[in-house]
RNA sequence: GUGGCUGUGGUGAAGCGGUUAACACGGCGGAUUGUGGCUCCGUUACCCGAGGGUUCGAAUCCCUUCAGUCACCCCA
């Protein structure tokens, strides 16, 4: 093969493009529903963005943007992640102006130099949501509950949503020195990674699937226990409304979003059968990334879902819909003297509103209803010499088989009637 | 970034050292002159991911590389 597209990435193809839009309106639709409004931003952000919002120690950053410097010698990074995007929007829009919290949706491309797997690629996919101004907990709530219908709504079931609480920087730093405290004369017998983690990310040891690990760690300190009130206020609020709101949620207190700026509410929705990229759904609020992108001190919390794999899940549950392309009129001439004619009626068919097509491929008459047959067009018109001479063209109902010449002004007048029920 | 598995036409796949690379689906064409959905017939891989090597001879063995996939890792 001459050329093939980059490792990890994927073209959508006819096919599967109805999928992808189906998915998407049914993300726009509930979007509107909820009162959250699109943002596009660039999929190029300067790289600063994301090393001061996501983390210079968290993978996405370590080892997994694609960074590079633009022709002006500025350092470029094609979003890996949009929440630090969508807040320097914000931020540089001042969209604080209006009347908060600003509610906002967006569908695009993001870009991880990973080892591509499937549910895993280079470019993919997010649907996201971000609720900036509100300290919640109701927001958190809402948030949990549009990601959950949205996912119901296409039919996905078997879902698991479990949520934590991650703290702020009040009570992190000291559940961290707790922790730290916990695992330091054992530390010896962890595995290297999480020997590693001891000083960067201690909370993730607690995450290790290394057996070992896990049976060390029995017994640490938990975050929920070493809350500030109002952090486990904030969290029980939020433990009641979804249990008002009928949503079933596990607790659970290992998880932690690889990304620095969460706080308080994490959540992520998992479809087992995905394998090891389970992860449809991820978010948690955010309280500090908008101040430390420059702004002032604001709540904040989003989440986002990952298109791929909520397309792997509806494939693997058959769940999804049916897209035949539908068309009404299928037109054949029959030599080239009914070519200018059929060509002619075409563009007019279509002026109507009508889905029509025609053949391109000069095919006997045989070949072109076989084609309309395939296309299962509803009608077919027929133009070969006779009906250029005598200006009437044959119409052909494909489903009676019935057929009849017809002036031209008539034909679409009778599209419209029979196309119209 | 680490380890395992895989790589044959548009698709699903046989073949696993020896002259013409099964089969199925799909595509295209046809079965008397301007007509479909069934059936039947024909056709559809100058070559087996790419590049080297071993051999008288390789799609079949070896190496490299690329890609996919699974697990780790991470995450959507």
């Amino acid at each position: 093969m001459l050329s093939t597209g980059p490792r990890g990435t994927k073209d959508i193809l006819p096919d599967v493009s109805g999928y992808w839009q189906y998915v998407e309106n049914e993300a726009r639709n509930i979007c509107s529903l909820y009162g959250y409004r699109e943002i596009r931003t660039p999929v190029f952000e300067h790289t600063e963005l994301f090393l001061r919002g996501i983390g210079e120690t968290t993978d996405i950053v370590e080892k997994e943007m694609y960074t590079f410097k633009d022709r002006g010698e500025r350092s470029i990074t094609l979003r890996p992640e949009n929440t630090a995007a969508v807040v320097r929007a914000y931020l540089e829009h001042k969209l604080y102006a209006d009347t908060p919290p600003a509610k906002l949706f967006y569908i695009g491309p993001m870009f991880r130099y990973d080892r591509p797997q499937a549910g895993r690629y280079r470019q993919f996919h997010q649907f996201g949501i971000e609720a900036i101004g509100s300290k919640g907990p109701a927001i958190d709530a809402e948030i949990i509950l549009l990601a959950t219908q949205f996912l119901k709504k296409l039919g996905l079931d078997d879902l698991v949503l479990q949520i934590n609480s991650v703290g702020c920087p009040e009570c992190r730093p000291k559940y961290r020195v707790v922790l730290q405290d916990f695992l330091r004369d054992k530390l010896t017998n962890f595995c290297k990674d999480c020997q590693s983690r001891f000083d960067r990310n201690p909370m993730r040891i607690l995450d290790c699937k290394n057996e070992k690990c896990g049976a060390l760690s029995q017994g640490a300190p938990q975050m929920s226990d070493c809350l500030c009130e109002e952090c486990d206020t904030h969290f029980n609020h939020l433990k009641e409304l979804l249990t008002a709101a009928n949503i079933d949620f596990t607790i659970n207190p290992r998880l932690v979003r690889g990304l620095d700026y969460y706080t308080k509410t994490a959540f992520e929705i998992q479809y087992a059968p995905l394998g090891a990229q389970s992860a449809v759904c991820g978010g948690g609020r955010y309280d500090g990334l908008i101040s430390e992108c420059g702004g002032q001190p604001t709540p904040a919390i989003g989440f986002a879902i990952g298109m791929e794999r909520v397309l792997l899940a509806l494939e693997k549950q058959q769940l999804l819909p049916s897209i035949g392309h539908h068309m009404n009129v299928f037109v054949m001439p029959i030599g080239t003297q009914a070519q200018a004619l059929a060509f002619k009626l075409l563009c007019n068919i279509r002026q109507a509103g009508h889905t029509a097509d025609m053949d391109f491929m000069e095919r006997s008459l045989k070949a072109q209803m076989k084609l309309a047959n395939k296309y299962s067009a509803k009608f077919a018109v027929i133009i070969g010499d006779d009906e250029v001479a005598t200006g009437k063209v044959l119409l052909k109902d494909m489903k009676t088989g019935e057929q009849q010449h017809i002036m031209v002004e008539e034909l679409l007048n009778k599209l419209d009637a029979e196309v119209e029920e």
